[in-house]
DNA sequence: AATTGGCACTCCAGTCATGCGAGTGCCAGC
DNA sequence: GCTGGCACTCGCATGACTGGAGTGCCAATT
């Protein structure tokens, strides 16, 4: 139906609008990009591409502008990623280098994308599901009161205070401890958590003197194990959807409660699929079911030593694609490289 | 210079703008407050109140508007703040109700403030400047990496990763735990960061065999000591923001931004003077410091168990003072009951 | 068959004039 | 000190008008 020229014309509008932010029409097309054609050849590929409802106008007689659809052709077939300048590599890597544990890379790694690409930047914890504990401690702090931690192989540590009730001696507490640790050290969370669910069905004889003691124990490792099973996002850079604000048409009030919620973005980047290069995008209207139909993700799997989580960027529908899709990609990969090393120095 | 009449004036005018977001004029007054005179006799008034530049005149024949002066004056002369109505007081409890960590009740906290106000609550962590350590706990997990814990007695605990590139025996681990805890435990953070500065300037003769290692480790309590000394705040209901849009002249920009950074709302709600209730406000261009100059805070001391903090909302300077103060004092009197029973419950 | 120039048409955005209404300031009188 | 009255000032909405940008279509050209 659309002509090869015709795509090209689609590529033309995208990018002048998502630069000017106005509709764009025959004239300026021609005037921009050099199609050796007239204005009312450019129209004539516009009108198909309006039937095609890639492009709408807005009034009887302005510019067009592209429609979600218009947006994913060309995010599909058009967009030709640039790699990054070396300016912006290097500022990838000044905020990522350095070392410190899993939180404060993913932190450094958040502000130094919305730093790069002025939007809102998300990113996944890689999912623990799979992560493997490696650490129970119990740590007593008198008057009944217990420190209980739980180290996994991500690198990932937990801590929560619980009150037992009582205060046991060293032996008892070793004896809880290893117990603990046969049931728990070396198996993946998941498995953890069943093993925990049968225990507390069938009360262990082990320890019948502290039963109640030692079963408020097991349960706030339980508690400890479900926070790693859901997984959690790291984000920043909310105060530009401010400054962006006439991106969007209604008000950014559902963005800052996704944003708040956590939830909704968990949930919408999970459902994401990505291409054979890891990167994906969700445009638009294909997020009105998350309440987030005037705005776009763009994300890039990242590999956290086997377990594969996502990075990625929250903004209007109208962004630059090509920039975001590459600037999220390259964020990936140093960061996959930063965690490989990361786990190869341990 | 204003009568008595005159500021009762005032009064109805700041009530009926943040009623109706529309200025007020005398025959709105007359009709909506019984002042038993007529129009120009209040419109008298308003000429004396605009002198002293507690109101002003958007335009020269429109309502009157209060100036960032006559709402001071409204708030500290003139606001009765109305008891909060039984459901909101259950509303509280049901929010708050319900053991947890500190973190816990302080997330529970911000989140019953914004369902209240509909504004964006902030709550300070207690200033652990004063707190004292009560635990350090070295917890091993090989390959040379040492999980480093320390406790105080507010309840807060952290815990920080560290790779000090050695594995210790039982007894070598035993004696590093054992100098720490004659170093910290018992003594306020701030003293604590004292003794280690001078501990690490003099090498201590007590483990020379692996004084790299030990001085890595020593680092990274005092790490975990300097973030206690920093304050800290849990906040929410930032897409609030957005919902009142319109009551910003401005972009809600500054705001968004003031809330990521964290350190401008820490600054701004620790200057803020409390009168002798442990009420404060701060308002509009008071904080033009901020660059919040469009805004304004509203909060009330609260005590965890001695070490005194904030809880507190951020609104547009056209906001309901009586309301919020009355609802910010009830969460903080709620919330400093609360820390006390958890506190003799240990 | 594709492209082009030309032309009529549509609609937005800005400008100006107009009228209305709300609210003020002031003054003379009570 | 209060009140009613009155002239005055603006803001705001309305409507008419214009310029300009951009389209759609058609007949002519390659």
């Amino acid at each position: 139906m659309v002509s090869e020229r015709g795509l090209q014309v689609l590529r033309a509008i995208v990018q002048d609008y998502v630069d000017t932010r106005e509709p764009v029409g025959s004239k300026a097309i021609v005037e921009r990009h050099a199609f050796g054609v007239s204005a009312a050849t450019i129209r004539n590929d516009m009108a198909l591409l309006e039937d095609e409802e890639l492009i709408v106008a807005p009034h009887t007689s302005s510019g067009r502008v592209p429609t979600d659809k218009g947006y994913r052709v060309f995010v599909d077939h058009l967009a030709e990623l640039r790699p990054l300048s070396p300016g912006q590599r290097a500022a990838i890597a000044s905020f990522l280098d350095g070392s410190g544990d899993l939180d404060d890379v993913l932190v450094r790694t958040v502000r130094a994308l919305t730093q790069l690409t002025g939007q809102v930047a998300i990113v996944q914890y890689p999912s623990f599901a799979r992560a493997n504990v490696t650490h129970v401690e119990l740590v007593q702090l008198g008057g009944g009161r217990m420190l209980v931690i739980v180290v996994t192989d991500t690198g990932r540590v937990s801590q929560r205070l619980t009150f037992v009730g009582e205060d046991f001696d060293d032996a008892d507490l070793a004896r809880i401890r290893a117990g603990l640790g046969t049931l728990l050290v070396g198996r993946p969370v998941r498995e953890g958590l069943q093993r925990i669910a049968e225990r507390l069905e069938g009360p262990d004889a082990q320890a019948p003197a502290h039963e109640r003691a030692t079963d408020e124990i097991v349960r706030a490792v339980a508690e400890e194990l479900e926070e790693f099973r859901q997984d959690k996002l790291v984000m920043a850079g909310s105060a530009n959807l401010a400054r962006r604000e006439s991106d969007f048409r209604g008000s950014i009030y559902p963005l800052l409660e996704a944003i708040e919620e956590q939830v909704t973005l968990l949930r919408l980047m999970g459902e994401m699929v990505a291409d054979e290069h890891g990167l994906s995008a969700s445009i638009g209207r294909e997020n009105d079911a998350f309440g987030l139909g005037e705005a776009s993700v763009v994300a890039s799997d990242y590999d956290a030593t086997g377990s594969l989580a996502r990075v990625g960027v929250l903004g209007p529908t109208r962004m630059d694609y090509p920039t975001n899709l590459a600037t999220v990609r390259a964020v990936a990969r140093y960061l996959t490289r930063m965690l490989e090393q990361d786990d190869s120095s341990r």
